[in-house]
DNA sequence: ACCTTGACAGAAT
DNA sequence: AATTCTGCCAAGG
């Protein structure tokens, strides 16, 4: 889309991080890859760091994004324990208290779009 | 206007 | 095998 996009880098984060399915979690750099840029893994967690948060549109389900090891990364700026309990309360297997189960929870946003869980 | 930081990931040393 | 450094983009100081 045209030479310049404005749409700033944050919000095809947005765009991927909202297709996230209830119940699943996907890594920062999924995320990245899929937006064809893989090293900008970091700036995908920035993105959210800096991105509208709760309350405004598009909805981020930021607790949805989670580090390659599944560790909720972003639980020291959400506050740990809202992380992981909104995620536990969507049925997200936990391996350890502030850890994801990937292998069962992992959502790829490429060519998953949002099939009926 | 310049430099540093930022919720990561992967390659290099 | 473990640690270091780079890559990418944007915003804050």
């Amino acid at each position: 889309m045209s030479k310049s996009d404005r749409n700033s880098y944050f919000k095809r984060v947005y765009e991927v991080v909202v297709r996230i399915p209830k119940g699943k979690v996907t890594t920062y750099g999924a995320v990245a890859a899929y937006l064809g840029t893989v090293n900008d893994a970091r700036m995908v967690g920035w993105a959210l760091s800096s991105a509208p948060g709760f309350g405004t549109e598009p909805y981020l389900p930021c607790h949805r994004v989670v580090n390659k090891f599944g560790d909720l990364s972003g639980k020291a700026s959400f506050g740990g324990d809202i992380m992981r309990e909104r995620l536990q309360q969507e049925g997200v297997s936990f391996v350890d208290e502030f850890r994801v189960d990937l292998e069962r929870c992992f959502w790829d946003p490429s060519g998953e779009s949002d099939k009926k869980q």
